[in-house]
DNA sequence: CCACATTACTTGATGCTTCAACTCTTCGCC
DNA sequence: GGCGAAGAGTTGAAGCATCAAGTAATGTGG
């Protein structure tokens, strides 16, 4: 059916519908939290899911591959929370070669400060739209593409157990 | 049922996933678009929506519209591409205070070149793992979410009629 | 037990995006 | 017809992301 490369005329218009929400839905989040709390949405997810975490540590390369990012950019994001004040970093006692990133008491009542604006807002742009067909037909569709982006499935995909976590940031 | 801002577990479930995508997916065509052709998704996109309008031209705020973008990013993007010479910025006839884009034989080879990969990239990493329904809902949910988005409908949301261009990046 | 590759992480430079400020033009209106 | 407001676009600075290179610690084969 389809010669080449080419998206035939439904793929195209859920490809373009996509692309366009792919623009937009981050730049709305992005700018609701830099005006309500002076967060981006990455530096933000970095302090909820250590907020999630048992002991609200990770080692850096744990904490990269939770919110899908190079360790690179991570370090970056990570040394500007510390000098914030939110996080800090110790050498693990266990391996020299690891640094393991710790929430503050300060970082937590940002996360908790945070988190209601923000999943209002993500409630308002995404679920608001959608009834509980919706809902499973997203979560279905995004499963299946991840399964393509992520093939190792170490990513976001199957995210943390969840059990016994602080879960204030339970957005 | 939901008390304050806060998701269910179906919704926090898709939402989770829907982030992973919007991280990873855009970040993966990119990573495509910069090796094979040095080019942004943005700046591609700009290129590829002048390719397909009648005439190869449009004024600044109409291709910012239909790239989703502000005439801040576009202006700058505009700037690299015109000094690449893919782009040539000019005053309009009709009103002093409007600039119109035009895409140059070079720019239009670029998208010539261009397009095969990146179409085949799009389709590789989303509709390789979606079958016809999935296709549906991928486009029903996006345009519900859109409409959220994007409430007066003037951007992507309604893509342009695409009649009578030359419709060359058709991916 | 010593080289060598690998893993974990950091750093600096470069480029893109955003934001605020600015210019210039057109429109509304009295 | 002239004055203020709104529209169209550009520019510069600041922040964030990405890439390439670097350091340091840990495995691994000989």
């Amino acid at each position: 059916m389809h010669e080449g490369p080419w998206l035939d005329d439904d793929e195209q218009r859920a490809w373009r519908r996509t692309a366009a929400v792919m623009t937009l839905l981050p730049a709305a989040l992005d700018a609701q939290l830099q005006r309500d709390a002076g967060l981006t949405q990455f530096s933000y997810l970095t302090l909820a899911m250590l907020s999630e975490t048992p002991g609200r540590t990770l080692p850096m390369s744990a904490l990269a591959a939770t919110v899908n990012s190079s360790l690179s950019r991570l370090s970056h994001v990570v040394a500007r929370l510390e000098s914030q004040g939110w996080v800090t970093r110790e050498p693990s006692p266990e391996s020299g070669r690891v640094t393991v990133a710790r929430l503050t008491d300060a970082g937590m009542e940002k996360v908790r400060a945070t988190a209601p604006g923000h999943a209002a807002e993500v409630r308002r742009l995404i679920f608001d739209a959608l009834d509980g067909e919706g809902v499973a037909s997203l979560a279905c569709v995004t499963a299946a593409i991840l399964g393509r982006l992520d093939p190792s499935g170490g990513l976001r995909a199957n995210p943390l157990s969840r059990e016994g976590a602080d879960r204030p940031a339970t957005e």
